[in-house]
RNA sequence: UGAAUAGUAC
């Protein structure tokens, strides 16, 4: 059976969804019971390949085999309903998770919440991230982070921006303050809405905020994306000399 | 041996 499920986790990685799930009819037409990896494992390779509803035909044969799904086989078919766009069905998952009991992780959460941005549900990512805020250990900055591109890619990235700013309000708290992704994030919510300036000026917030977010290639890359939108070419060529200054290399 | 937020080319 583990030899098996590598050969899945092999498939999983190249998103070969139609080869892992021929592996597990394989597995049991030879008297083998796939157990939770093998079918994680091509839940995973549904996700990879942008096939929502294989992964969910996939989590319903686990069932119907008997093989109990946890945490993780939800997460990651959750993770891939997220790919595909397929939000309502993602949210599905996590209530079945509730009625059976299964305690949904941070992994989890953000599942959900980029589901919701996917689908162009931005408000429903709000609101999922306000029920985390309210329980006793407050939303992780993780989530946070995944609310803001929730809202990007959902259509709404004056949100993200407001979300960057209760942060850092919140920094003091129970929950940490912005880090690097946080602050790349709101880049790219600059960049969506032409705010080009504001996106330069992000960078420089981040030089000054500390250690821990200070920009790297990938937030170069976005700010200099937010110069090339706005059709600020000069600037955007800036940026790239000064990435390279610091010594980062571009990819 | 399985899942994870800022890079998948209007």
């Amino acid at each position: 059976v583990v030899t098996y499920n590598s050969a899945i986790a092999a498939c999983a990685s190249g998103g070969e969804w139609k080869k892992a799930s021929q592996l597990i009819d394989e597995m049991r037409r030879k008297g083998l019971n796939p157990d939770r990896y093998s079918y994680t494992s091509a839940i995973h390779a549904c996700g990879k390949a942008r096939s929502p509803l294989e992964a969910l035909r996939l989590l319903r044969a686990m069932e119907t085999n008997n093989v109990v799904p946890d945490v993780i086989a939800m997460t990651a078919c959750m993770d891939a309903l997220a790919a595909g766009g397929k939000w309502s069905e993602a949210i599905k998952i996590l209530d079945e998770m509730r009625s059976k009991g299964i305690a949904p992780n941070e992994r989890t959460y953000k599942a959900a919440i980029q589901a919701c941005g996917r689908g162009g549900q931005w408000q429903r990512a709000l609101e999922l991230l306000s029920r985390l805020e309210n329980r006793a250990s407050g939303a992780t900055v993780q989530e946070y982070n995944c609310a803001m591109m929730a809202c990007v890619t959902g259509g709404e990235p004056g949100r993200a921006l407001d979300l960057l700013e209760q942060m850092k309000a919140n920094k003091g708290g129970v929950n940490a303050g912005p880090d690097i992704v946080t602050y790349t994030s709101a880049i790219m919510a600059c960049s969506s809405k032409g705010k080009w300036v504001r996106a330069l000026s992000l960078l420089d917030e981040m030089r000054k905020a500390g250690p821990r977010t200070q920009p790297n290639v990938r937030s170069y890359t976005a700010a200099i994306a937010a110069c090339g939108r706005a059709g600020k070419w000069e600037e955007a060529v800036a940026l790239h000399s000064k990435l390279r200054e610091e010594g980062l290399t571009p990819d």
